[in-house]
DNA sequence: TATCGCTATATTTACAAAAACATAACGAAC
DNA sequence: GTTCGTTATGTTTTTGTAAATATAGCGATA
């Protein structure tokens, strides 16, 4: 027996993080890329794309730096304010688990 | 923006309670039928059914005591060990809900 | 032994969410 | 002004989950 959880964020009772979309922001992350990030995760491009929005167009501050067109075709960077984020994020839910964890000791 | 949570408890990896199987189990115990605890939760019978079982063979000891046939048809009810589960599972995740209520304070 | 409403369980149907597919737009570099 | 790989976005197809449907079994009571 373990005790599991999530947890998520929401503005105005929409999702705006959680589990996959801090996966999907590290990746991009790592790879400058929205398609590859998706690749990667084994994820539409389209639906990386829709997450990435949601999440972008939520936040009070710029969490993506996109580049259309260019030598590459172009690129996708996170802000600082997104490494910000994710970071908060991971705190967050770290600090749940340890939380419940310990709680679930007296069950 | 506001913090959202779901506890759950696995046995073997896979789910024993839930935010679901609980309020089930809640209804079961006031209507004291599985069929009348599905309709008040707007679910089939038969997730119901599949739901109580797994729960029932899951646990250590009886949650569910079903009369087959009778002069009523039968009905099921909670044991006292099943409402003590209700119990704890609600204080858990009401503990965890507090807690990150107050983490994401300093959000 | 007939009734009644509940539990038990298989089969079919419906639907919503995800994936797949297709195509346009962009702009730096050469 | 052509190329290239990326972002952008609409349309169609698939698929996995849930609901709907159907039917059998049970047994205390009258």
């Amino acid at each position: 027996m373990k005790v599991k959880s999530r947890i998520w964020i929401e503005k105005d009772n929409t999702p705006f993080l959680g589990y996959g979309r801090i996966q999907l922001l590290k990746e991009v992350d790592k790879t400058h890329s929205m398609s590859a990030a998706a690749k990667s995760l084994n994820m539409s491009y389209k639906k990386a794309w829709r997450l990435l929005n949601e999440i972008n167009s939520s936040a009070k501050e710029p969490v993506l730096e996109k580049q259309i067109g260019g030598k590459d075709g172009g690129g996708t960077y996170i802000t600082p304010y997104g490494k910000g984020l994710i970071k908060r994020f991971e705190n967050l839910n770290q600090a749940c688990v340890t939380f419940l964890e310990a709680e679930f000791k007296k069950w």
